[in-house]
DNA sequence: AATTTATTTTAGACTTGGCTAAAAATATAT
DNA sequence: ATATATTTTTAGCCAAGTCTAAAATAAATT
């Protein structure tokens, strides 16, 4: 399997993860910043080699074989960025990128080997959950900060958006995972939130809110 | 820098490692296992680069920015061995080919967390130096087992071929870097050598002798 | 239901890196 | 010195993956 199709099955498996509807060309297209009739190419390919269903016109989903195949790639990049942030001292928000290069290098035994040296993590360093070596998945129960009420209290465990500027941001606000979070008051007007994190008090937007996963 | 143009690079600087005079289009070829049609392609670009002298029909040498290139590779490459040996717990004949891999990953930083990580190593596991961030090597004495007479005693420093056959050879031999060899006989017809490692006592062929590195 | 708008696909072109076959240059031998 | 052999380059073709522009299909609107 090609890097171009490794990112292709990726991209759809994301996009799937919060649809679960056929996802569009178009859509495929925007997620990875190229135009539809290269999508149109690859996705004739991928459906020539069973990964994808793809109808002309109809969108396309993951086959199982191109489900576990997705599931792969992310398990590496998962793994590869434990790797950089406990064993090489990388912080949170600098580790997309290199993984990104890292996922596609191939040899079943390094990765799991390296599942073993990291001592079998079952999530990464933003707290998506790692796939095992057949595909598995413990999914977490977890909601966004943005759902809680006045006076809940929760952990951080793990965030939606993982750009660079973000994670910066909670760095900033030293909010990590496994910090308590403590609803002080929502303001209905923004819903923004007063919240309490260790023993400061913060207002954080709702988009920030909308994008920290608590439990 | 594409991974081909990465390839090229390395191969010309292994071979110029041996040969010292310019590098022959063929050399090339055949080392990479390919045509040298496809050779003569791919010099005509790394020379627009500044990254080797190329002259039609005269072969080629590095430029200082090419040997600097090349020797990034060749210290990624070799880190990322000694990662899989001492981390992961490879075995020296299983780490090349992924390593091949490994050391086309961009990041300086990357590069140079794993080196810190790893406690900055000078060789790898096959006795190899690592060149340093600034591309500095440091050489080590050594020669090979084949021009050794008798009853001389040292140690196993490094080998030429790195081929899987090879040290698997010398994994059944119990021959290994730091393993202490003494000749005890030097068989005239064949150039043979009897030798003793450690407590054993066994007969090699030349063959073997020519690509054992001993100081 | 017809027409406009948006999406998706096709057709044809380009780039990278490879190939084969033939031509050109260099090296070797008579 | 010339003929032969080897090496290297050129010329033209191919596949992967991308692009633009045009055509086809689906969705939305009147």
């Amino acid at each position: 399997m090609t890097f171009s199709e490794e990112n292709y099955l990726k991209t759809i498996y994301h996009l799937t993860s919060v649809s679960d509807a056929d996802i569009s060309t178009n859509a495929i297209a925007e997620k990875m910043e190229t135009k539809a009739s290269s999508v149109t190419d690859m996705l004739k390919k991928l459906s020539e080699k069973d990964l994808v269903n793809y109808v002309k016109y109809q969108g396309v989903s993951l086959t199982d074989k191109g489900k576990l195949a997705a599931k792969m790639i992310v398990r590496k990049h998962r793994l590869w960025e434990c790797f950089l942030v406990e064993k090489l001292d990388f912080s949170w928000d600098e580790v997309h990128d290199i993984a990104e290069q890292l996922e596609h290098i191939k040899s079943e035994k390094l990765i799991n080997k390296l599942d073993d040296f990291l001592g079998n993590p079952t999530e990464d360093p933003h707290g998506d959950p790692i796939p095992d070596a057949n595909g598995r998945i413990i999914k977490v129960e977890k909601q966004l900060l943005s759902e809680f009420e006045k006076n809940q209290i929760g952990i951080c465990v793990g965030v939606k958006d993982t750009s660079s500027d973000f994670l910066k941001y909670l760095d900033k606000q030293e909010i990590a995972l496994g910090s308590q979070i403590e609803i002080i008051e929502k303001e209905s007007f923004d819903s923004s939130f007063r919240i309490r994190v260790g023993t400061k008090e913060i207002t954080i937007s709702n988009k920030i809110a909308s994008n920290l996963y608590i439990k």
